[in-house]
DNA sequence: GTCCCCGATTGGATCGATCAAACCGGGTTC
DNA sequence: GAACCCGGTTTGATCGATCCAATCGGGGAC
């Protein structure tokens, strides 16, 4: 290839002007329908593609989404976010924008790397992960007014933001009722301490689908996320006079600790005792688990939307927010 | 703030020119110490940053370099892929450089995005992998001069290029030292069918184990990936007269096959026979099994190292390769 | 003292796009 | 007949950086 395809190679190509390619591009209606077509020949012909730096110069927007990279999903989670990266990216090519990674140790970082993407690379917006009460990073830009969408409710009480959800109450409500079905009534739940958002969450659908069921409320033992919390809860509940039969899980790592206890006093899997894990995570689908499984692509792509939205100014004044559902993924029967 | 700060802001506040500024940033021994002081403490008061969008203009370098995100890992992998990213994200960050993302369906298509990052975002290099037999992707690169390295060597004929990779055969050799330090006689591999790069690769290294310790050569009973290939291979090797007491596998879904046959039979993990993985998902740290781990971190560090060097031009004309040595993560004893 | 050289600094042009304003021919309006 | 409008188009200025050639003030050689 001889030199790069310009606004003006084009221009003289078509005998036209710089500024009516221009318009071609992004303003079609403003130009005559055969002066359109010549143009439309010529950008085709030398293989013409907007220079996006360029064109950041001036208009200021860059088309480029920015997004943290945490240093490593810990536990099982994986894939998790390779699906959401994917979706995310895909979802934005659709829309003629580009996703950028970045790195940041800590919240406090990462809103020392959105002022540093801002200012160098005048990245357009952010989408955040892992929302917890009181985040320091959504009221950073909320002060200053940067567009961006989390993946993950407000939890505190945080102004007002655009945000997208799984609805985690749904998950773990639906898994309960299921087992409910097959017969169950004596259910547990393997979970956190109480505390964190996502893990009350998940505790309420249980509790509210034992509710509905007319099942009473069972003890609890609350442990910290992992396969060893999972199967010294489990093991406890086995151990009470009237132990439980089925086990929903807040996690994939504690249902296999449950599992594995299972396992250990020769009960078996879907005949003796059901399991019901959550996230889907690929050691369930491996070990033929069945989990709660969340939305992860719808998740992302409507994430790009409404930061889309919000970046066109089509948003309107209220912050839009998506609650969405998950699925029961049933595995061992 | 006010205004955002530029080069000509800087310039003013420091009542030095624009281009002395610029030197302070981009060749500071042009500048004498007393006047680059001066200007350092402008720009840090201003909080001024190099708007990338305009150096791009000019320089014709935009400091971003491209990576396509595949739809989903399948399988059991997970977590490979974040960790690459993240690693590849941070140090390109120390180099002052960007990860963009990109979505392709299939070689071909990931060509047209490579031309199409090229033209309109100015994409500097790179990093691809999963490259493969008669790699189109790395001819097309070539063709054109373009900067990129790879994750997996180049396993056909095709031109030389820079590349980093794990050395497989390595993996597995040491497994299978491993396992006959332990005692065990009859080691034997399950991996896929002959022809597969990366699974030759791991083949031989077993084989070189095994001829090492003097021990002769198994049966094999190559199968396709996944946990119930696993599982048939474990079975057909199990029946035979001189049946295996230790596995090594070219992929922890094998392994986790191999391991639930293992269970079924009544066979106990490291008490009546030994299994080893391969990747070190997830999966196998759950459940305790051993793997071979792959140095996914240093292989985004150096691929991101090799590309800089070649964007610099301080690489030498020979492309460079680097092999990386795998490490045995035991875990069930 | 004059001339040249050299390190340090400056000013103008430029990258490729968009914005804002001007232009142009022809038809309306008053 | 002058003023105005109007769709379609052109021209000049601009975004924020770097490149390149020019300038400036001394110090050294002759």
């Amino acid at each position: 290839m001889a030199q790069r395809a310009t606004l003006n190679s084009v221009a003289e190509a078509a005998s036209v002007s710089r500024q009516t390619v221009s318009n071609v591009i992004n303003s079609p209606e403003l130009v005559s329908p055969e002066t359109r077509e010549r143009v439309l020949e010529a950008i085709d012909r030398l293989g013409y593609r907007p220079h996006t730096a360029a064109r950041q110069l001036r208009t200021t927007r860059s088309q480029i989404i920015g997004m943290r990279i945490a240093p490593v999903g810990n536990g099982v989670s994986g894939v998790v976010l390779d699906q959401f990266l994917h979706s995310l990216t895909a979802t934005a090519e659709e829309y003629d924008h580009r996703i950028m990674l970045f790195t940041a140790a800590d919240d406090e970082a990462e809103t020392r790397a959105y002022a540093d993407l801002i200012a160098s690379v005048g990245v357009d917006g952010f989408v955040l992960t892992h929302t917890h009460h009181d985040d320091l990073r959504t009221r950073w830009l909320k002060e200053r007014e940067l567009p961006f969408v989390t993946f993950g409710r407000p939890w505190g009480d945080e102004q007002a933001h655009g945000w997208v959800d799984v609805d985690g109450a749904r998950g773990t409500r639906l898994a309960t009722e299921h087992l409910v079905r097959q017969g169950h009534r004596r259910i547990a739940f393997v979970g956190w301490p109480a505390g964190s958002e996502t893990g009350d969450d998940r505790r309420a659908g249980w509790e509210a689908g034992l509710a509905a069921a007319g099942l009473a409320d069972r003890p609890q033992i609350p442990v910290f996320d992992g396969v060893e919390g999972g199967r010294s809860a489990a093991a406890r509940l086995l151990d009470e006079p009237a132990a439980p039969t089925a086990f929903v899980c807040a996690s994939d790592s504690l249902a296999l600790g449950v599992v594995g206890e299972l396992r250990e006093r020769g009960l078996r899997l879907g005949a003796d005792a059901s399991v019901i894990g959550f996230d889907d995570t690929p050691t369930a689908a491996v070990l033929g688990l069945s989990s709660v499984a969340q939305p992860i692509a719808e998740v992302a792509a409507e994430c790009v939307r409404q930061l889309r939205a919000t970046l066109r100014g089509t948003a309107g004044p209220e912050p839009v927010s998506t609650l969405l559902a998950p699925r029961l993924v049933l595995r061992t029967t």
